[in-house]
Order: C-alpha cells, then structure tokens, then sequence
DNA sequence: TGCATATATTAACAGTGTTAATTAATTTTG
DNA sequence: CAAAATTAATTAACACTGTTAATATATGCA
C-alpha cells in the first residue's frame, strides 16, 4: 500500500506547507492581520481548505505556538554547559530576554496573547501543554540546583521559578506593548539606556539584588 | 446662548453614554466581542452615531484605558498614608495586583494589549499618556524615599520602579492570561497555594528576596 | 468500467470596522 | 415668519473576517 502511503505524506505536506505560510504571514504582519484566506492564497488553494488540515484559526495559532517554545526550548537548553547553578539561571534569563527580542510576535503569540492557552485549555484539557512544560522544567532544576548550591534557601522552588520567570516576562511584554518605550521618554533626568539595552539593565538591576543575597 | 450650552451638554452627554455602554459590554464580554453595532443598539442609536463622537474603536479603547487608569491610582494613592517608604512600596505592589485581579478586562486593556498604546503613539505623540504617567511618577517617588531610607542604594531609580512593577506586571499579566494555571497544575509536588493566592504568595516570595537586602 | 471515498471548491451566512451619501431636525439669517 | 444654512442621525454600501453546508472533482478499489 505505497499509494496510500505516499497521500499520507502529502497530507502532512499540504498541512505543513498551511503553516509555513502562516507563520510567514504572521511574522511580517501579525496574528489579527493573518486571515484564513490570505494563509489560502498564499499556498494557492481554497479558503475552506484551511479547515481540511486544521480545525480552526486558533489552531494553527497553537501550531505556531507550540514552534515558539521549541526554539525557545532550543535557546535555553544551549545554557547547560553553564556548570554555575546561579550563573546559569542569570544566564537563562538573559537568552530568554534575547528571545523575545528577535522573535517579538513569536513572544506575543506565545506569552501575550490569551487564545492559544484558551484554545489548550478547551481542547487538550488533559495533557495540556508538553513544550511549556519542558521549558518551565529547565528553569525548575536550575532553580532547584540553585538552592542546592545556597541561593532561595527556605523558599518554594517553584515559586522561586515563577517569580524568576515573572521578572523576565514582565520586562519583555511591557518593552513590547511599548509601555517602557513611552514612560522612558519621560525619564530623562535618569539617564536611561534606550530601546533594548534598557531591558538588559533593568535585568542587570534584578541580578543585583539577588547577588546581595547570598 | 444657554441653547448652545444645552447642546454642548447633551453632546457630552451621548459621549459619556457611548463610554458607559460600551465600558458595560467590554467588562461583561471582553474588546473584541465589543463591537461598534452592539455599543449602538446598547444606547439605541445606529452604529454610524458612534463615530460623531469617537474617530473609531481604537479611539474608545483608549478612553476605557484612562478611565483605568484613574481607577488604579485611586487605588495607589490611597496608600500615600504608608509612612515607612519601603513599606509604601510593598502595599503598592499588593494594591496593583489586587487591582489586576479585581478588574481583570481592565488590566488587560492597561497593560496587556497593544492597542490603546499604539493609538497614543499614533494620534498623541507629543503629551503622551498623561494617566500611565501619573501612576508611574508615584511609583518613583516612592523608590527614591526607599533609597533615602537606605534601600536600592547605587541603583537607578527610574530602573528600580521599572524593575518593581515589570515583577507585578509579569505575575498578573501570567495569571490572566491563565499560564500560570497551566503550570501550576503540573507542580502539585511542590504544594502551591491556589489560584490567586499563588500570586500573593510569589510577591511574597520576592518580599524576602527585597527584605534580605537592607 | 462503475462505485465509493477522500479531497477540494463554490456559495453562503453572520458578523466586523468604517465611509459616503442622504435624510431629518434645528438654528441662524433675510 | 419663512427660507437658508448648519448640525445630527440615518441608511446603504464596501471590503473585509471566520466558518459551515452543499457541491464538484479526482482518486483508489472491486
């Protein structure tokens, strides 16, 4: 049964080839922006096509989503040469800061937006989540060694996670709903580092007062 | 002219309804299920009507956001009785992230979407966010009475403030957006507090980080 | 070849924000 | 007071959106 085979593999082609134009679409123009008919013509095939290979949009929302956390998963998991628990928490943070700097409307889609995580949460009520999880893991252990190595003592591991993740996230979405961008403007007499560079010292402000920790 | 005036008057009048009305819809159904024809049939006038009195949606959206706002300070500056700085600072943190959780299509509209930002920067360059503004020159007082009290010393304060409310926004902004949830469910062995006590009890958790400092 | 099945398409529904053209009401002016 | 001008509100329309039902087309199997 070669034939069939070979249709299985062109249905998972055409829903691919349905991704890739919609991540393209998405990337340049944003999620609101990317409609079911533009994904359509993109790929030169009928509207209602889409519907064949996905259920609706906020599937293929969570399709993008779920390629958001494997690169991101592929950036952090690069840090754990990183022997220094501490060092490597720091440096996480910083990769995850990089992240959403170079993939903004993947971040968005990922950390901003409430319909992927409604669409989990309506669909995939079970299991939901396996690439969000495997990348809040990571910062688990490395928070666990952390505290192995005298950091967070009597602290709750996975709140010292969430919080750590909290710091990163609020840095980032506030840079990218541009509300730093329009208070910063007005902070003149701070001496402000400008666009980018703000987050990383702002971050670099938070190490500090963890360093005076231990 | 007392005519005139009288119009005047009802033409401010039908405004404040269009806000009202649409202010009822968007906390019952959230913005995008907001729509221009359902604000009209709210206030029983055809949906061109609306347009008289707000350039477009983006305009109504903005107007919400600094009731919002007006709302949160409200809510902050009922705490300028806090003497001790350090202590002022933490019940801000606590009074915003009640506030988030109390109104939580309002945080959204404040601090989550892009739109109403993107107006401001579209159609008010110059003023910019007088509201946002405000709340935020109280959060920088409060940081720099902190470093006069020994607190965040060497630190920049306008990165301090931004620091502080970068840790509340990215818990509330987490919660809302129901990651947290998502997470949350999956650390059972690490026995968190639920739903929004978890919140209060991460803020908690970065009180100490902040307590083990001075 | 004929039938069944999967695949893709067209047509349509019920919405959306928004603008132009038109009507109704009111005020100002001759 | 009546006519003209201004203002306010409406209807009709455009160009979209996501999504579904009904229809056509191509393919694999007996």
């Amino acid at each position: 049964m070669g034939i069939k085979e070979r249709k299985e593999r062109h249905k998972e082609d055409l829903k691919a080839k349905i991704l890739e134009a919609a991540k393209k679409l998405f990337v340049k123009e944003g999620y609101e922006a990317t409609s079911i008919r533009k994904i359509a013509a993109e790929i030169e095939f009928s509207p209602t096509t889409i519907y064949l290979y996905y259920k609706d949009k906020t599937d293929i929302a969570y399709a993008l989503h779920q390629e958001g956390f494997s690169l991101l998963r592929e950036r952090l998991s690069a840090l754990i040469y990183v022997e220094q628990p501490f060092e490597r928490l720091k440096a996480m943070g910083r990769a995850y800061i990089q992240f959403a700097l170079d993939h903004p409307d993947f971040y968005e889609l990922m950390f901003i937006m409430k319909e992927p995580m409604e669409y989990l949460q309506a669909h995939h009520p079970e299991e939901d989540w396996p690439e969000g999880e495997r990348v809040f893991d990571g910062l688990i252990q490395t928070v666990e060694a952390c505290q192995k190595a005298g950091y967070f003592v009597d602290m709750n591991t996975a709140e010292v996670a969430m919080l750590s993740w909290s710091v990163v996230h609020g840095l980032c979405s506030l840079h990218i709903t541009s509300h730093f961008k329009h208070i910063a403007e007005k902070c003149s007499s701070y001496a402000l580092p400008e666009h980018e560079a703000l987050l990383e010292s702002i971050f670099q402000t938070y190490i500090r007062l963890l360093d005076g920790l231990k």
